[in-house]
DNA sequence: GGGCGTTATCCTTATTTAAGGATAGCGATA
DNA sequence: TATCGCTATCCTTAAATAAGGATAACGCCC
């Protein structure tokens, strides 16, 4: 037995969450969004969905894109995309540790015994 | 914008959550299932499905079950399941409190100049 | 101007999950 | 023994979500 949860943003809807957190951090290390997709073993199409869908409901752009180009392109993350991702990244973190606490108190001992 | 989450409990699946706690404060004051699940909208069917299988994953019965009789029957919640549902009662209400805090540390003041 | 890898879309097909109808069986009680 | 409301199932349909193929456009660089 053991404690599962999620947690997002929502604004109309999912607006952030450990997807998005995971593509950014991808888009940050490799400047590419089919790059960071493959990564994570998303696929492009779902990645390019997901990105254009939050951006939507955050209202503020997440990445910039370079359509074609030397290198045929890429994406960079924006300095609001960025902050966001920083400020989850701790956010999560948290969460995590708070929630394994929580979760000891009120269910470690009814589990323990089986 | 805000939060937005979802907590369980894990055993080779969803074993214990919001849903199965509502269906046991129904079947508590309603003393049925079918009455309980009436009472937040779900159907009969998919309750009975719900308390199945997690029944199941938990390894013991949540409610004692009464076909027949007098009143047609019923369905009252066993011990173990009233231990597991106070437990949840209260475990819910401190994630609650505390992950409203988290968000508000991280994310009430980027979100609050909108 | 041709090549290249990326972004930008569209569209179709699976897969999963939700919804709900239908029906049998049960047993205390009147 | 007939009634009544509930549990116990099965089965079909609908809806939401995931997966993935296909293709156009773009623009630096050689």
């Amino acid at each position: 037995m053991k404690l599962a949860y999620k947690v997002w943003l929502n604004q109309n809807g999912k607006a952030f969450g450990e997807g998005p957190y995971q593509l950014l951090r991808g888009i940050d290390r490799n400047g590419s969004l089919r790059k960071a997709a493959a990564e994570i073993g998303m696929s492009y199409n779902q990645a390019w969905h997901l990105i254009r869908t939050i951006e939507g409901r955050l209202g503020f752009p997440l990445i910039q894109r370079q359509v074609g180009g030397s290198s045929g392109g890429g994406s960079v993350v924006t300095s609001r995309g960025r902050l966001l991702m920083e400020s989850y990244k701790v956010f999560r973190e948290e969460v995590r540790e708070v929630l394994e606490q929580l979760y000891e108190k009120h269910f470690g001992e009814m589990f323990r015994a089986e």
